[in-house]
DNA sequence: ATACATGCAAACACTTTGCAGCACA
DNA sequence: TGTGCTGCAAAGTGTTTGCATGTAT
C-alpha cells in the first residue's frame, strides 16, 4: 500500500474502488466501466482508465496485465498467479504458492535487477473443457 | 513444428522467416517490418503481420506476448523465459531452465486444463541499471 | 487559491479484416 | 485452375492525452 502519492478523494474514485471490490472476477477496464455505467452513467471511460491506473499504483487493487487481452484488475493484493481460459478468454486465480525464489534459480543473470516476474497459465476451464 | 497446416511457399513468407532467423534480439511486428523493408519495401505490413502469426502456429518461430507492449518473435523455438526492462522496454532472454512441472504444483486444479505457462520478470538491464 | 481531477473527443499503438487482383501448386 | 496469398486501406481494440472546466483541500 503506497499512501504517498498525493491525490484526492474524488467521488468518481471510491465509485471505481468499490466496483473492482465487489467484482471479484478479475474484470478488465471496459467490464468495470460497464459496471458503473449501470448505476453512474456520468462517469467517463478515461476517467475509469486514469483511476484503475492510480489505485493499482496506491496498492488498492492489483493490476494484471493479460497477453494477448485486456488488462485485469483484480481487488485481491497479495500476489498471486491466474490462469486464462482459451476458450472463453475468462481469467482465474490459480491455487498455487507465491514463487518468492523463482529470481534465485537463473543461472546468470548478466547484470540484470529483477524486481517481479508474473506466470500467467494458459489452459481450459471447468466449462470449457 | 506443425507443417500440417496447408500453405504455400510465398517469397514473401520466405522472407519474413528469414528476417526474424537474423534478428536475435526479440523484434516484435514493428521491427520486423522496418528491416524488410530496407530491402523490400513493397512488403506490407499487413503481410508481415499475417505471415507472422502463420509461421508461429507452424512453429517456425516463437509468439512471445508481452503484457504491456507489442508482441515479440524469436528465433529460438525452444520454450524459455523473458525479461522486460521496464526502462528501455527491450525483451531478453532469462538463463533459467524451463520448469516443467510447473503445473504440478498446482495446489487443486479445480478441473482446469492446463496446457502451458509462460512467466515474464520485469526489472532492469544492464544497460539501464 | 491552487493543484489535481473530470468529461469529452480525438489521438494513439498494435493488430485484424474486406476486397479485388495475383501467383503458387 | 483453383484456392491461398498479397497490398491497400479501413476498421477494430485497448488505452492515453489535450483541453477547458470543475472541485477537493
Amino acid at each position: 500500500m503506497q499512501d504517498n502519492i498525493k491525490s484526492r478523494n474524488t467521488l468518481q474514485r471510491k465509485i471505481i474502488l468499490e466496483a473492482v471490490r465487489n467484482m471479484k472476477n478479475h474484470p478488465d477496464a471496459e467490464m468495470i466501466y460497464e459496471k458503473i455505467s449501470e448505476t453512474n452513467p456520468l462517469i467517463s471511460k478515461a476517467t475509469v482508465y486514469r483511476n484503475l491506473k492510480l489505485l493499482a499504483k496506491q496498492g488498492h487493487i492489483l493490476h494484471i496485465p493479460i497477453p494477448d487481452g485486456a488488462d485485469c484488475f483484480d481487488f485481491n493484493c497479495s500476489p498471486h498467479y491466474h490462469i486464462k481460459c482459451k476458450k472463453c478468454n475468462r481469467v482465474f486465480d490459480v491455487d498455487m504458492p507465491y514463487q518468492k525464489n523463482l529470481c534465485s534459480n537463473i543461472v546468470n543473470d548478466k547484470g540484470f535487477i529483477i524486481e517481479s516476474h508474473q506466470i500467467v497459465f494458459s489452459g481450459l476451464c471447468p466449462d470449457c473443457k
